[in-house]
Order: structure tokens, then C-alpha cells, then sequence
DNA sequence: GGCGCGGATTGATCAAGATCAAGGCAGCCT
DNA sequence: AGGCTGCCTTGATCTTGATCAATCCGCGCC
């Protein structure tokens, strides 16, 4: 089952999420640029590239990665509807980016944001790059000191909170984006999904839809 | 034998390190404020305290880290001299701050930064939490991805780098802190450094001083 | 509706690293 | 100097998650 653009949820941010919050703003960071279609599976931009543009997601998601000389894969985090990225500290792409679904994109250039004219633009890029940072240090939490099961339990939560889905979850992601998110392999994500489910805490309908029948047990697994 | 404050070195910042530096300015932020000392083990601050100040470090060394409900804990990063922390999005710290030996610190309140006024501070402030950012990801990338003994030989290229060292290392940190920062156990930093002794790419001598045999191998292992 | 394809699941086995358990060594204190 | 204490190292065994190998299933296409 491919998500349809439909089934995005409106709002484009949660009020107050559990887990780190993207921007320190509610509503966000106004981006004025073209709008742009990416293709499932392409490139938005790879490792090396200028960095001189900033992306926010409209519609669809995006996988931010970076890869091992071997073809080894770490996503460092995926992106849903509301989140910039793109921003980076010097002037080329340290990691790639790529659309999980058919999505939508508003493009602008580094420089029309404004941060050294206007201080409120700077702002907020600021805390959005702030969050990035918290985000990723949790990140770093999960991969270094949880268990398979504990990996898979936050990033459901994780995602639900993202997503605006209270119990019903459409995952963007394919469970190979999910594995080389949790520096786990497809097989421990399906094995652990299917635990789950005997253990009664999640339902598993379609391989990318999910229902969330005990979150608060689910946040319990989280450690 | 404990790391006496006399061999740390004397350059605040390396020209150019091969990894993602921390600074954007090679002389980093200029930070006034008060000096203070911090004993061995001593905390800087902790989870959950109000954020109002930032820190540099004059001499010694800092882990940064977070710990979960059961103490597993994850060093995200070490602030070594010339490093600044303690900055966050909110007002308040995610993450605990303690002395791995007997440091000085300059504390500056945040406000005195000037990154309203002074584009210039605000600017560097920027390069600074990106390129933790940066560091952040690559973690993230070693956590998930990397083998035990890729993540040793990263370790210690990484802090050959940051410290200044060409051949001779002298680490702050004990095998705990080093086996939290990597997602390992100590017993498994303990044998793979053994291993590396063996294979001829290093020499220890004495637990916290570590001469880089062959830095090329060394890094060619980091994958 | 039937077929085929690609991702997902499941099973069997393997191995890297964790855990449990002794020693060893260096620095420090008296 | 001697002993003590706290890390560090080493060894034996166990567990978790990886790897290898079939299916299975859902979905799109004919």
C-alpha cells in the first residue's frame, strides 16, 4: 500500500510533542520559494552538493542519510510534513537526502531567509537547528545504549507523536528505512514488529499501516 | 596515573582536523565571564536545570551525556579545551554536564553573548552548533552502523585529532566513559584496544596514554 | 481473476559483543 | 616500603541480533 498524499495530516505541527520538538516556533518557519515534486525514491540532494538551498516538506517525507565507503547506511532522521532541512554549517552537503514517498517540497535559497538582517528569521533558525541537534543526541541515546525491541517501540511513538496519529499509523517509510534508522537489520524490525503484536501492544494492518493499541505501554517499553 | 593539567595542550584549536571541526572561526568564541574549577567527576550541570549560561573549556576535559531511567548511560560528546557547551534550544539543559578530571572553565551568562546585537557572535555561535550537529550525525552514524573495533579506531583517530596529538595521545577519560561515548562495554573497549596493540597499530602505555603506532591504518579501519 | 514482482515475514544457524568472574597492575596513602 | 583501592585486563560462557535461506503476501498488471 503506497500513502496516498491524502492521508497527511493537515496540521502542520503539533502542539507541545513529547519528544523533542522540531522548532521552537509553533507555526514554524515561513519559507517563500518554488515549490518542487520529488519522485519516490529520488534525490533531493546528495552528500558534496552546494548547500545554498533550505527545503521544507509540504506533502511526503524525506530520508536524510549517510553511508559507510562500504554501503553501509545510517538515517540520521526522516522528514515530515512541516520540517525544514537542508541547512548545513559550511557551504556543501555532508549527507544526502532522498524522498520516501512521491513528495512536495518548498525550495528557497539560504540567503532569502534572511538570518543576518532579520532577527526573528535568525531565530527561528536557530531553535529549528537547535531541535535538529536534541534530536539527534536522542538519536544517539537509542543507537548506542537500547535494546532492539526498546529501538523499535520509541521510534513508533516517536513517529505517532510526528505524524499527529494518535493511534493509527501510516509510515512513509519502507522497514529497511526504518532498520537503517535504528542501526538494526530488516529482519530484527519485522521480528519485533510481529512481537509486538502477539504481545498485544500494536496491530499490524498492511505492512505500513499500524494501529497503536496500548501507547502508553508502548511508551513504557521506551526505557 | 591521573592526567596532570600541565600535558594538556596549549593551542586552544587545530588547524583544519580531517573530522567535522568544532568551530567554524579557527580562534572559536570569545566568551567573558568567569573563571571556575571544577573537581574530577564533579557535575558542571544537570539534566533539567535552568540553561542561562555557556561554557569553554580552559584546561581538562567534559563529558556531555544523558541516561536513561535504568542508568544505561550515553556520552554524547567531550568538550576538550577550547571547546564550548552548554548551550540548548530551551531553558532548560536535556542533557548533564560532569568534569572527567580536574578542569577550569570560563562561564559566561548566555545573554552576554550578544547574538542579538552582534551579528558577528551570532554568526559564530551558529558554526558552533552546527558543526555539533555535525558530530552529532557522524555519531550517530558510528552508534548504528560501525563494528566494535571501528568505532575504537575512529575514537582515537578523532582525539588525535581534536587534542593535537600527531603519535602520542594522553586521554582524559577512563575506559567507562570511553565504552559509553562508543555504545560499548568496557570489557569490549579493554580487548579491542588489546587487539590493536597486537596488530601493531598502537602501543599503550599506561591506561590513559596511547601512542599511535601506524595513524594511517588506524584510520583506514575507521571504514 | 490469475500472474508476477518486490518487499515482508519466518525459520535456522552463526557470531559479535555482553555478561559473569577472576586476576593484575598502578598509583596512592600511611 | 608495603599494602590497599580502584581501574584495567583477561578468560569463559551466554545472549542478542546478524546472517543465510526460504516462503509469504499484497499489490499492480495483464
Amino acid at each position: 500500500m503506497q500513502m496516498s498524499p491524502i492521508m497527511v495530516p493537515r496540521r502542520l505541527y503539533q502542539a507541545a510533542p513529547p519528544v523533542a520538538p522540531r522548532t521552537a516556533d509553533t507555526d514554524g518557519v515561513r519559507l517563500i520559494g518554488v515549490t518542487l515534486t520529488v519522485a519516490r525514491d529520488q534525490e533531493v540532494f546528495g552528500e558534496g552538493e552546494p548547500a545554498d538551498q533550505v527545503y521544507k516538506v509540504v506533502r511526503g517525507a524525506v530520508r536524510g542519510f549517510r553511508v559507510l565507503s562500504d554501503g553501509r547506511r545510517q538515517i540520521c532522521d526522516f522528514y515530515l510534513p512541516g520540517d525544514v532541512f537542508g541547512i548545513e554549517p559550511g557551504c556543501e552537503h555532508r549527507a544526502s537526502a532522498e524522498a520516501l514517498t512521491d513528495t512536495v517540497l518548498i525550495v528557497a535559497r539560504r540567503s532569502s531567509l534572511g538570518e543576518d538582517t532579520d532577527p526573528t528569521a535568525a531565530r527561528r533558525l536557530w531553535g529549528l537547528a537547535m531541535a535538529d541537534l536534541q534530536r539527534s543526541q536522542d538519536h544517539a541515546l537509542t543507537l548506542g545504549r537500547r535494546s532492539a525491541s526498546e529501538r523499535v517501540a520509541s521510534f513508533l511513538v516517536d513517529m505517532a507523536n510526528r505524524l499527529g496519529a494518535s493511534e493509527m499509523l501510516e509510515l512513509p517509510m519502507s522497514r529497511q528505512d526504518i532498520a537503517d534508522y535504528l542501526g538494526l537489520t530488516i529482519e530484527t524490525v519485522s521480528r519485533t514488529l510481529t512481537q509486538l503484536q502477539v504481545s498485544g501492544l500494536i496491530k499490524l494492518a498492511g505492512c505500513r499501516s499500524i494501529h497503536l493499541r496500548k501507547p502508553r505501554a508502548l511508551a513504557d517499553l521506551c526505557a
